[in-house]
DNA sequence: CCACATAGAGAGCAGTGCTCTCGAAAATAA
DNA sequence: TTATTTTCGAGAGCACTGCTCTCTATGTGG
């Protein structure tokens, strides 16, 4: 076991919790490049050198906070896709992108740190890999079942990126064309783009009407994976 | 005339820019969170409390780089577009897509800079405006020419988003079809997306041929607003 | 019980953005 | 030309940062 060898074990898991809820409050309040240890142990009420007992440096904590932030989303977006569970996949596919937006707008100093530039100097540690593909699983999983329901249309993929495409799949999702695995990344990654987008202020006078218009994002989205119309 | 009043003027400008441009080569060697004032006040062998005769904050100093960068960016841009520039629409969109993406792959830190998270609070000053819509200009552009030459088909847009994309067409380009207009403004985000996520790191291990892809969503794209395909 | 590992405190270092004052130099007015 | 005002740069200083030491209590395993 590792919950609880003693008292001290103990305190550990619930100082560093307190800490990082702590900094995951300062971040939502001003962002991940006004977040300070110092601080932090201030609003703990412990010095600051004690901190490094448990984090032993800022980057560090910041990576815990992303970790932390790409489970949230995971979660958020697994909650609000649940409801949508046994509806068909078009619409499972965009009630979870959906959910990936409002999530977005709720947090937004959370989704810079993940979907922004990365922060310290240029490394996305492993570790946040797993906590990153929640989401990419969730889209997968709607897709293998627009695959099993035979709703799902192959996507056009051009003859010099069909090895590339092969390989994707053979990675991520070895049950689905390769035409489809190809398009998802795509998507993937357009809608971040849409919902980056929105969030740090490059629609601003451009699209008023954005729930209206990620709507329809999604939608052509949707298609362009091979899923049939909402 | 705003030049040379005296040699006093003359100064100034020389001395502001040679501020920005020590400050571009740290921005491109450590990122924007490196930047420091006292770095580059050392580097012109200067004061750190002169700088601010300049630059009434470390903000503004980025704002200025901000907007460099959009004009970098755009520059870049258009001058890889110019020698396709009398080619058919759909090359034009092709090349114009490839070349902001090779800028963003040689200028990381300034397109995070632009495209990534604001990095202060939360301003997007509304001086960057100009200077950020080069590349759209170009876009629409690339767009207004296939629709001189009846080559640019119209895009399905849900019923609901209507009023949205005549509203952003009368803003943005007035003379275009509203249906291509609202897919532009998408894939313009999208196009985004799939740079970001490349040079954040998304990709790693996901996307192998990343010149291929991109050509490939560049594409899917174009049939997207309308373009024929190449 | 005791040796050991651990958590925390405090001082301190090098760095930061930014503000202030003060002297020199340039531009302008008389 | 002389006198005045504006501008520029330097230096000191403040409050803050991340981080590294050393030192002292305090739980823990043998």
């Amino acid at each position: 076991m590792s919950t609880a060898h003693g008292a001290r074990a103990r305190a550990r898991i619930e100082v560093t919790a307190a800490i990082k809820e702590a900094a995951r409050r300062q971040l939502a309040a001003e962002g991940a490049a006004k977040l300070s240890l110092r601080a932090v142990a201030r609003e703990l009420g412990m010095a600051s050198s004690a901190l490094y007992r448990y984090f032993p440096s800022r980057d560090e904590l910041l990576t815990a906070l992303i970790i932390d932030a790409y489970d949230s989303l995971g979660e958020a977006v697994e909650t609000a896709h649940a409801e949508a569970a046994h509806a068909p996949p078009a619409r499972r596919w965009s009630v979870m992108w959906e959910g990936a937006r409002t999530w977005a707008l709720g947090h937004p100093h959370e989704y810079a740190l993940i979907y922004g530039s990365p922060v310290p100097g240029y490394k996305a540690p492993d570790t946040t890999v797993p906590a990153a593909s929640r989401l990419a699983f969730l889209a997968f999983d709607i897709l293998r079942d627009a695959h099993r329901r035979s709703v799902l249309a192959l996507p056009p993929l051009a003859a010099g990126l069909r090895p590339e495409a092969e390989r994707m799949a053979a990675d991520l999702a070895p049950d689905l064309p390769p035409e489809v695995v190809a398009a998802m990344v795509a998507a993937w990654a357009e809608l971040f783009g849409l919902i980056g987008f929105e969030l740090f202020g490059h629609f601003h006078r451009v699209v008023e009407d954005r729930v209206g218009f990620f709507r329809h994002a999604v939608d052509r989205l949707a298609r362009s994976v091979g899923l049939p119309a909402a």
